[in-house]
RNA sequence: GGCCCCGUAGCUCAAUUGGACAGAGCAUCAGCCUUCUAAGCUGAGGGUUGCGCGUUCGAUUCGCGCCGGGGUCACCA
C-alpha cells in the first residue's frame, strides 16, 4: 500500500516538477482520527514550492487519481498533511491474508538475505549468569530472531576465554576451598571467588577423588573441572529462556592456529604496530584514536584488543555479512580500537554493528546491590527464572528499549509477577483459544472462508488495523534492533482484542456473524503468536 | 577532566526515529461478572518532557551551554 502511494505521489510531484525537492514517506498517525496512512511532503516542499503547504496538497491530490477499491477518502488537515483512509475492502484482503500464512505471517523477504552473526553473552565461565547478564542475553537472541523473520541466515555465537588471570584464580579459588575441606588450614584471598558454588564444586571433587588432589595444580584438574561445570550450568541457564548458541569460540584457538601472531606480523608490516618499552604499540592514534595502544604486554602477553580484532577478523574471514555484536555498556570503550584495527587490515567494519545495552541496577528492599562475580555478590538468572518464570524474565528484559538504564526491583517483580504485562498478553491468546474451543463444540466450522465485509464495527474494524501492521513492525524492529517496539506493539494487539471481546460476543446466534468474529480471532491469535515467537515468549492455549 | 548512555505522571517506562492532543503499566479513587476466561473492561485524578538558548511550518526527538544520575577512559578482561 505504501509503496502504491509512494508511486502515486512521486507522480503527482513530478508534474508539479518537485520531484527532486522531496521523496514522499508515510506513516500511520497516531490518532485515528486522521487516516491510515499520512504523509508530510507537501510541508517539505512547500518552500521549494514558494507556496503554502495546504495549497500544495490540493493541487498534488488534483493531479493524481487514486484507485478507489484500495483508497477510501483523502483529506488534507492540520498544517498540510495528507491523510488517507483505505476502504473496508482493503483490509478485508489482508486479513485473508493473515488467516492464509498463518505461522509465515509478518515472515518478510525484502532485501537479500545476509549471512549473519549475532555474537552475545560471551561470559567467560567464572560463574553463573546473573540478571546483569540476562538482559544481553535476551536482547541478542532476540535480535537473532527479528532478523530470521527478517529472511538473514543466522548464526548464534558464544566467545569465551578459558585462560588468563582470572581462569588461573577460579581454578586456585577451587584448590583452596578443596583442601580446605579436607581439613587444612588455608587462607583464603580477597580477590578470589567467593561464591558458594566453588565450594559446591569442591566439595563434589572430595566426593569423588577423596584427598588424591592433594598436590594437583590449580591450572590443572581444579580449572578444568570449574570450568566445565560452570559452563554447563550457563547453558541450561540460557536453555531455560530458550537461548541455545551454534558456536562456542574459544579465544585460545586464535593462539594456537596462529591468528593472533598474523595479527601482529601485518600491522608491523603496514607500519601500525612498534615496539617501546618491552611492549608492541598499535598507532591507534593514526587510525582515529586518541592515543596509542598497548597490544602486546612487557610480559610477552597480549592485551584484549589483540585478540579482539584477531577474532573479528576472522568472523568476517569467515563470510559474515553482517556481524552483530551484543555488549553491555561496559564494553563502549572497547570497540572503536577494533574497529579501527579492522579497518587498517583492510576490512569493511561498516559490516559489524555493535548494540550496547544499558546496565540493569538491581534494587533490593529499596538499596542498590552491586554486582560482581568475584565478590559474589550477585542476584543469579536462574534465581529470577525461578522466581517468575522464563517468559516474564524474557518479556521484562524486552519490554524496554535497550539504551534505558533500567531499574530491576527483585521484590516488586515477585509481587507483579501475578500482575506482569506479560500476562495480559497471554491472556489475550489463551482467551482466543477457548473461543475457539467453544466454537468448534458447537459445531461451528472456524475454517470455513467466511464474510468479512460483517466486520464493520468500530472495534473490529480498530482490530484489523492493528493487525495488519504486523509485518512492517517486525521490519521496522528488525532494522533498528528494537524488539521493544515489538512488545509494545503486541501490548496494544492484546488491548484491542478485550476492547472488542468485551462489546462483542464472538459466538452470536448469527451463525455467519459468528464465523466472521472467529476468523477475526484466528488472525488475531495467529499475530500474538508469531510476536511471541520473536519474543520468545510462549503462547498459551489455556490460563 | 575527555568520551558514551540516560533524565518524560507519585513509581517503572513508551512515544512510529522531526509530526497533529506526550501515552501505557503499577499505585489511588469510582463503576462493570445469571453473556464465549474479571489474569479482563469503562471512567477520574495525575505533566513547564531536568533548566536555558538556538535550528524550522513544527522539537520529548536535532545543535550548543548548564544541572543531576550511570558507564568508561590500563602493559585488568
Amino acid at each position: 500500500m505504501k509503496e502504491y502511494l509512494r508511486e502515486r505521489i512521486s507522480a503527482g510531484l513530478q508534474s508539479l516538477g518537485l520531484a527532486e525537492t522531496v521523496t514522499p514517506t508515510f506513516e500511520r498517525p497516531h490518532s485515528a482520527g486522521h487516516g491510515d496512512l499520512t504523509t508530510n511532503v507537501a510541508m517539505i516542499a512547500a518552500k521549494a514550492a514558494r507556496t503554502n503547504p495546504r495549497k500544495l496538497a490540493r493541487q498534488l491530490l488534483d493531479r493524481i487519481e487514486l484507485d478507489s477499491t484500495l483508497v477510501d477518502k483523502v483529506e488534507i488537515a492540520g498544517p498540510g498533511f495528507i491523510n488517507f483512509r483505505f476502504t473496508g475492502k482493503f483490509y478485508r484482503e489482508q486479513l485473508k491474508q493473515i488467516l492464509t500464512k498463518k505461522n509465515f505471517y509478518g515472515h518478510s523477504n525484502i532485501g537479500k538475505p545476509l549471512k549473519t552473526q549475532v555474537e552475545f553473552v560471551s561470559a567467560n565461565p567464572t560463574g553463573p549468569l546473573t540478571v546483569g547478564h540476562g538482559r544481553g542475553a535476551v536482547y541478542g537472541d532476540t535480535v537473532a530472531r527479528l532478523l530470521e523473520w527478517t529472511n538473514h541466515d543466522v548464526t548464534r555465537e558464544y566467545y569465551f576465554n578459558n585462560a588468563g588471570r582470572q581462569m588461573r584464580i577460579l581454578g586456585d579459588s577451587v584448590r583452596l576451598r578443596y583442601l580446605e575441606l579436607l581439613g587444612d588450614a588455608i587462607v583464603f584471598p580477597d580477590d578470589y571467588y567467593q561464591g558458594e558454588y566453588i565450594k559446591e564444586i569442591a566439595q563434589r571433587l572430595v566426593d569423588h577423588r577423596a584427598d588424591s588432589l592433594r598436590n594437583e595444580a590449580a591450572e590443572g584438574i581444579f580449572k578444568q573441572q570449574a570450568e566445565q561445570e560452570i559452563f554447563d550450568d550457563i547453558k541450561k541457564t540460557l536453555k531455560r529462556l530458550d537461548i541455545v548458541h551454534d558456536v562456542f569460540y574459544n579465544e585460545n584457538s586464535l593462539y594456537e592456529t596462529g591468528k593472533v601472531k598474523e595479527v601482529i606480523e601485518e600491522f608491523k608490516q603496514r607500519g601500525l604496530a612498534y615496539d617501546q618499552d618491552g611492549a608492541v604499540w598499535l598507532k591507534t592514534s593514526v587510525l582515529g584514536g586518541e592515543k596509542d595502544k598497548v597490544i602486546v604486554k612487557g610480559t610477552g602477553e597480549p592485551t584484549y584488543r589483540l585478540p579482539d580484532i584477531a577474532y573479528h577478523r576472522e568472523k568476517l574471514r569467515r563470510g559474515f555479512e553482517l556481524v552483530i555484536d551484543v555488549l553491555g555498556a561496559d564494553h563502549v570503550a572497547t570497540y572503536p580500537d577494533v574497529l579501527a584495527g579492522l579497518k587498517a587490515l583492510g576490512f569493511d567494519p561498516a559490516k559489524i554493528k555493535v548494540l550496547i545495552h544499558q546496565f540493569v541496577t538491581i534494587v533490593q528492599n529499596g538499596e542498590v546491590v552491586k554486582m560482581s562475580t568475584r565478590k559474589a555478590n550477585f542476584i543469579t538468572l536462574d534465581e529470577l527464572i525461578d522466581e517468575v518464570g522464563a517468559d516474564v524474565a524474557r518479556y521484562f528484559f524486552l519490554m524496554r528499549g535497550a539504551g534505558s538504564h533500567l531499574n530491576f526491583d527483585l521484590g516488586l517483580a515477585k509481587e507483579q509477577s501475578e500482575q506482569n504485562p506479560v500476562y495480559y498478553l497471554q491472556y489475550a491468546h489463551a482467551r482466543i483459544a477457548s473461543i475457539i474451543r467453544n466454537a468448534e463444540s458447537q459445531g461451528i466450522d472456524v475454517n470455513v472462508p467466511a464474510d468479512l465485509s460483517l466486520l464493520a464495527a468500530e472495534e473490529e474494524l480498530g482490530l484489523i488495523k492493528m493487525l495488519v501492521n504486523f509485518p512492517d513492525m517486525v521490519e521496522s524492529c528488525a532494522a533498528s534492533f528494537e524488539p521493544h517496539r515489538l512488545a509494545e506493539y503486541l501490548h496494544d494487539v492484546a488491548g484491542s482484542f478485550h476492547k472488542f471481546y468485551h462489546v462483542h460476543k464472538v459466538l452470536t446466534d448469527d451463525r455467519a456473524l459468528a464465523v466472521a468474529r472467529c476468523a477475526l480471532c484466528l488472525a488475531t491469535k495467529t499475530v500474538i503468536a508469531n510476536g511471541f515467537a520473536i519474543l520468545g515468549i510462549t503462547a498459551p492455549e489455556k490460563m
